[in-house]
This record gives C-alpha cells, structure tokens and sequence, in this order.
DNA sequence: CTGTTAGCGCATTCAG
DNA sequence: CTGAATGCGCTAACAG
C-alpha cells in the first residue's frame, strides 16, 4: 500500500529521463524541472497570482522561454478555472448585418485575449437551444446570442446557470437577461414621417415574418406615424420572396388608391421589392418612393440611390460583448438585465424623393 | 503511507453521499453509482467501443436520462482524445463572400457534431501566425484557414504538427497543405474575353492589393485574354478607395485613347469604381462598360445591373471543411496537399453592354 | 516566499 | 463482458 505512490513516481521520472527530447508539449513539471522549482512556482509565475522572488522568476521565465512551454488551455479549464472562450450563436453568418456584429464581436473577444465559439440557429429555436446547451458543455464563460422567433425562445437565465448571457439586436423572453438593442421603432417611425413630409398618404409597409421581434417593432414605428398623420396603415407580412412581392405590388398598385410609398422591414425584403418594381418596370420615386431599414454597401449604387434607416451593427456587436466581458470580470449574474438602446441614423438618399446629391445622414 | 489513499476514497465517497442533490454536473461516476455499475461501464456504453451486455446497457442508459447526464466535452479532450473543435481563420467576417464562407463551415461542422472557433486575421499575417497557434494550444482537432497575404504568410505544416489545415480561397506557401481555390484565372480571362467580343481594344484592369493571390490570379486571366488578342494591357493596383478609383479613372478617361471598359478585381474595388463613374457622370455601359470579379445580393439593382464572374462562396467553404473532417477522420496528415480548384460562373447583366432583360448565367 | 498533496472527469491500461 | 487503478496538466489549499 505504501508501494504504489513510490513506484508511480519513480515510474514517472523515468519516463521523463528517457525521453527527455521527445516530440511532445512541454509541461508545467518540465519547466519546474529545468528551473529547479515546484510546479507551483511556475504556475504562480505565469499568473503572477502570488508573489515570487525576482530572482526565481527569473529562472523560470528562462526554462519557460528555452522550452517555448505554453500552457495547456484545455487543463486550465478543465480544473474549473476560466476556458477563456464565449460562445456567439446567431441566426446566419451570410446575412451582412449578422456578420458585421459577429465581426465586433471576434475583435473585442482578441482584445480580452478570449476566442470565440460561433454557431448558427438558422432562425430555429431547438437549433438555437441544442447550440446553447453545447456551449455550455464546453465551458464557456459567457454566451452572446441574436435569439431567433422571440415567441418560441427556449433561451432562459435558468438554462445557463451562472453563466452570463446578453442578447442582442433581438430580445429574449426572460427580462433577467442584459439585452442590446437598436431604435427599431424610433427609426421606422422617423422614415415614415420624413415619407409623409413629401406628401406621401398611401404608405405601405412590406415585411418579413411578424414574428420577429425587429420587424414588428419596426411597424409599430410606422404604425404610431402613421396614426399621428391620421393616415391609414397598409401592412403586408410574410413576404418572403421577390416573387411575392411582385405578386403583392401588382395587385396593391391596381387598387383604386394605389400606395405611393414604401417601406420594407429589413435588407432582405428591400431586395425582394427592388427586384419586384423593376419587373414591373415601376419608377422610383416618381411611381412610387422607397425607403429601407438597414444600409448596406452598395445601398448607394442602386437606381436611385436608396434612403434607408441605418443600425450601428458593429457598434451593437461591440456594446454587447463589453457588456458579456464585464458580466464575466465581476463574476455577477444580474436579476434584472440591462437593457441597452442605441440610436440609429436616417440616411436620405434619392429614392424617398429628396434630390441630394450625396446622401444626407440624420443622427 | 498507507492511509491517504483510504482517506480519500473515504471522504470522496462521503462528499457525495452528503451531497447527492447538490446543484453540480452529474459526472460519470454519478451515472455509474445509480445504474450499480463500473464507471467504465459507463464510458463503454456512450462510446459504443465495446460490447456491453443489453441488460447493463439499459440500466446505465436508464441512469443517463435521470440524471441528464452530459459528458463533459472538456474532460474529454483533456484526457487526449479529440476536442471536436474546428479553428476557423479568416480575415474579415464583414466581408459578405468571407462571411458565406463561414456560414457553409459552421454548417458542415454542426452535421459532424463539431464546434468552430472563429477568428479574423485582418489581413494581418502576425495576428493569423498568432491565432493558428492559439487554437493548437486549445487543441482542435483541424484548422481552416483563409491566408491573409500569401507573400508574408507564416503558416506551415510544421508550425502544425499531425493536427489537419486545409487552406481555401487562397494558398499558402507550403504545398504539403491541403487547399481549395476557385478558377479565378479562367474565370477573369473569360469575362476579359467577352469584353473583347463586344468590341472593346482598351480594357483597364483595376485591383486591389498585388500581394493577395486571388487578385493576382485574376490579373493572369486578365493579361492572357489581352495578349491572346493582340491588346495591350493597362492594369491599375492599389486602388484602396472611392477616391482613389476617381483619380485614377479621371486621369485614364483624359488619355488620349481612353478604356473603354474595365474589369475590376474584386467586390470592394467594384464599389469604389461604381461610386467614382457614378461622381464623373460616366454612363455604363455607353461611356465605359463594367464588368466585376465576385457576385453580390444587390448587383442586379445596380444602375445598370453588374455582370459579373461568380465565385460558389458556400461550396467553397462546404468542400473545404469535408476535406479537413475527412483528414481529421483519416488522422492522416498528407506530405504533398491536395489541390482543388471549382469552377466559377460568369453572370451577364448589363453592365458589359449585353442587352439581356434577365441576368444570363454561363457555366 | 516556496513546495507538497490532491483531484477536476474521463478513458486507457490491465486484471478479473 | 466488467471493474479498479492510474494519470492527462493544472491550480487551490494547505504546509513549511
């Protein structure tokens, strides 16, 4: 019985000695063992936890250098400690909104010397919650998340334990969670205005599914504008395709008092309805004046130019991960989420009818 | 000598009996105790690696879904088996053709039960030596890279070890390095090609950086279609903004005998063109005809719409990472790489001088 | 200031 | 077919 610790060790330092310049990673006991020191000195050194002698320092700073030893990543966070990892789970990588903030969220992650975990829910709620639940089993010490279909959320503080979370351009059910969003309805409301001041009294709204929480926030906006004008509100939802949004528009532009205006719900139905007014060969803004929500790229190359409310993607992205990072610092689990609002800009290009030759940005 | 390991077993066995409702992961040995079984029994039955009897099987699986049993993925790893983590390395994630890329890998590593780190390299060779290597310390179990420019890249093999890379999009110095590319030469000599066939002597090739391999590459197939047909060259580098893209091209249309059409190297570039003819009041494809590398969402509502070479972004990144879990599943590491090169489309709108109503697509 | 002991959860020995 | 012992690399808790 007293054998076994004696023969372990003994079995163990051999292996060492024999295979002193064996092809593997260098570990903590290598370099205490070429600094002349404990393990725990070593340890104590690379986390500067507790005060060591410069001189041993030193020493062990050498044998670290000498043997290019870096730290098992893996061993740290399996004995409990930080992974040093977060994990980010939203609905597509290919949509450029998304990948704008995922691009926030990578570099502030380098900044606190973090890497990131990247997953897509493609709008689906078990995906999102199996995606989740996997993070979790790896350890990570905050999850950042765009949550799909607000309605059918799985996500909750309970699931992730002391696990900081923060969702972000979408909300979550759960009000304990520090969420990040953007004026959705300040914004949609503000476009709607700046199209009624061109005169503008048929205004219709085009959208993708009501159940995200983005896009029926941004109706509500136009909704409230609309009523204060004493206007009508003409929504259209579920437009999922450029060939329904043709279908639509054909028909909206027959009827008696066809709209003279349009406002799509995101980047996605832009496209859909910018393919649909040119096959049929409807002109913008004199048949019929266009506005977006979310700028893109070439937003400024398309015939004509469009007006568009533009989101702080990667500021969103940016906010929300600093926001996770000091959650994870102060080791807190906050009963009641933040809830972080940023502004978003009007950006006045030709197709609402303004003439600009440049686009005019309103703050 | 004798006692502690008694002692431990003892107050090991206590800790849990005192605690078995404790807020705590259940852990194999959790599983094991309710089913009356060996831990390894356990082990057995989750990895399938070796028979166990139906009856034991049933009672350990029993004792899984009680206790919601999740093998810790970190433990795991730890222990020198395979993380299921994939790196991901790319320079930006805002850039909608990187980002397609990412979305494909993300995809096919969730069908084979992996999670992707990402990170972004931003072009920078250091920050990408610096990532690879943090993600070996986290031990993944292969690495896709994106190399940032191929000139500086210090990405090889041996920074590696036995652990699988396949580059894509671009190469990396190293040909023992699996790699996945698109046929940007053919791809840009035939679309210099069906310049030419409209009658076009004065072809300007605008372009990015000379040191990225794709634009590079596309240069190539630019330079053999032009000398094949007897015409000269007059490519442009560097062009890194719209400004920029408007000296350049007001200098050219001063020239006595000015391009008339141009070709540019990438989706950036193509918006720093279409801004600086757009500021000249150059009409396309009358005054000067367009055609761009990389196909984008909105090119068919540009005025007028783009044509363009189409890269398959998804596929790439879709081929790229089978590739890497065929080697990862193989745990073979190849010493000469495969190389494979997909073929790209070249997309006709209007923009080159077609007349066609609806983009025309060649294969 | 420094070293020793113990154990995180799992899977690879090697005995039954 | 099954189980007990052992250690992966690291660090918290205690010695010294």
């Amino acid at each position: 019985m007293a054998k076994p610790p004696a023969g372990k060790s003994v079995s163990k330092a051999r292996e060492r000695a024999l295979a002193p310049v064996e092809h593997r990673k260098p570990t903590m006991s290598d370099v205490a063992r070429l600094a002349g020191v404990g393990t725990m000195t070593v340890s104590r050194v690379l986390s500067g936890t507790a005060r060591v002698s410069a001189e041993t320092a030193v020493r062990v700073q050498t044998a670290i250098d000498q043997l290019k030893y870096r730290p098992n990543v893996l061993a740290r966070a399996f004995r409990g400690q930080r992974s040093h990892s977060i994990g980010l789970i939203l609905p597509y990588l290919y949509d450029p909104f998304f990948a704008s903030c995922a691009h926030a969220v990578t570099t502030v992650a380098r900044e606190h010397g973090y890497s990131v975990i990247i997953t897509t829910s493609n709008e689906d709620p078990e995906t999102e919650f199996a995606e989740a639940d996997e993070m979790l089993q790896r350890h990570v010490d905050g999850v950042l998340v765009i949550p799909s279909r607000i309605r059918h959320s799985r996500l909750a503080r309970s699931l992730f334990g002391k696990t900081p979370v923060v969702a972000f351009d979408r909300p979550v059910p759960d009000p304990s969670i520090d969420t990040v969003l953007v004026q959705n309805a300040i914004g949609s409301r503000r476009i709607t205005e700046h199209l009624i001041e061109h005169g503008h009294r048929h205004i219709t709204y085009i959208a993708l599914s009501r159940s995200l929480f983005t896009i029926s926030a941004r109706f509500a906006g136009y909704r409230r504008a609309m009523q204060d004008a004493g206007l009508e509100i003409c929504p259209i939802f579920d437009c999922t395709s450029e060939e329904m949004a043709e279908q639509i528009l054909k028909l909206k532009m027959e009827h008696d008092t066809p709209p003279t205006a349009v406002i799509t719900s995101n980047t996605l139905v832009t496209r859909y309805v910018l393919g649909a007014v040119s096959r049929l060969g409807l002109r913008v803004p004199s048949d019929l004046a266009f506005a977006g929500f979310d700028d893109f790229d070439l937003a400024e190359f398309t015939s004509p130019p469009l007006t568009v409310v533009r989101q702080p993607a990667q500021e969103m992205g940016r906010v929300a991960a600093n926001l996770l990072f000091d959650r994870i610092a102060r080791g807190e689990t906050p009963h009641s989420g933040n809830r972080i609002v940023l502004p978003v800009e009007i950006v006045l290009r030709r197709s609402c009818g303004c003439k600009h030759r440049a686009p005019v940005v309103i703050h």
